[in-house]
DNA sequence: TTTGACCTTGACGTAAAGGGAAGGTTCCAG
DNA sequence: CTGGAACCTTCCCTTTACGTCAAGGTCAAA
C-alpha cells in the first residue's frame, strides 16, 4: 500500500495546530507515534490527519480536555480492536461486542443530543429577542411613515 | 421591590459552582458586585443567579473563555443601556439602536448555529455507525435462528 | 559539500481557571 | 452573650494546554 506522507510543517498546516501541538499530542498519548524517515523527522499520514481532526471535534464542539479525549479515543480503539478478532468470536461473543460497540456509541450520540438540545434552546432565545426588535423597529418606520403622509 | 436574597453558599449549590469559583468571576467582572450584608456577606439575588447560569451556557456549551465572555455580557449590558435611554433618542437613533443590537444577536446565532451543525454531522456520523452494528447484529441472530430450526 | 529550510529534544515560561488553607470576622441559635 | 457554623480576604499552589527559546541534527538542491 503507497502511502502518502507528509512532515510535521505541512500536517500543521493541513490542521490549523502548531507543530509543537502535534508534538504535544503525542507526547500525551492522543496520537499514536508516527512514522519516522531515517534521520528522525516525523511523517504524517492522511490517517493520522484525519486522527487530528476528530480530536479538534471532540475538542471544539464538545468541551472535552485532552485526558477526556484519550480516554474516547482508547474505547474506539478497543472496539476495533475487537473487529479484528471478530471471525473467530463465537456466536454470543460476537453479539455481546457488538451490543458493547453500541452502548459506547450512543454513550457520545447522549452527549451529543444534549448539547444540541441545550444550543437549540439558546437558539430559540435568540430568535425570540431579534424578533422583538424587528417588530420594533418596523413599528418605528411605520409610525414615521404615517407622520410623513399626513405632514 | 422587595428581593429574596441567599449567601453565596446557597448561590454555590444553586449553581453547582464552589464559592470560590464565585468570587473568581466576581474578580474577573463576569459579575457585578453582588449586594452585601453590612458585615460583608454577600447576598445573591435571583437575577445574579440567572446571570451565572447564562455564564455557564456560554462557557460549557460554546467553549468562550471567560475573558470572551465578559466580552458578550459587556455588550449586552451596552444594549441594554441603549434600552434605558430609548425614549430620549431620536427615530434614527433608535433604529440605528435597534439595529445594532440585531447585529450583536445574530453573531450570537451565528455562532450557535454553525456548532449545532458541527455537532449534527457528528450525531449523523455516529448514527450511521450504530445503525451498522445493529445491521450486523440482527444479521448474526437470523443466522443463529434458521440454525436452529433446520438442526 | 555547503547552504538554508526543516526538524529534533529539552528545558523553562505562562495564561487561564480555579483549589486550598491560614487567620480573622460575622451571624444567629441557644 | 457566647459557641460554632458560615463567611471574609489574602496569598500561594496546581493543572491544563500549550508557547518559546536554545543547541543541535537532517534533508535536498546546487
Amino acid at each position: 500500500m503507497e502511502q502518502r506522507y507528509m512532515q510535521i510543517g505541512q500536517a500543521a498546516e493541513r490542521t490549523g495546530l502548531t507543530q509543537r501541538t502535534l508534538r504535544f499530542y503525542e507526547e500525551k498519548r492522543l496520537l499514536n507515534p508516527p512514522t519516522r524517515m531515517e534521520g528522525g523527522f516525523r511523517l504524517y499520514s492522511e490517517e493520522d490527519i484525519q486522527r487530528i481532526e476528530h480530536i479538534l471535534q471532540l475538542k471544539q464542539n464538545l468541551g472535552f480536555s485532552l485526558a477526556d479525549i484519550r480516554e474516547m479515543l482508547e474505547a474506539e480503539e478497543a472496539i476495533s480492536a475487537l473487529k479484528a478478532q471478530f471471525r473467530e468470536f463465537s456466536t454470543e461473543q460476537k453479539i455481546e461486542s457488538l451490543e458493547n460497540a453500541t452502548r459506547v456509541i450512543e454513550g457520545q450520540m447522549g452527549l451529543i443530543e444534549r448539547k444540541i438540545d441545550q444550543l437549540s434552546s439558546m437558539r430559540d432565545f435568540w430568535q425570540q429577542k431579534r424578533a422583538k426588535y424587528n417588530q420594533r423597529v418596523k413599528e418605528i418606520q411605520d409610525e414615521q411613515t404615517s407622520i410623513n403622509v399626513t405632514s
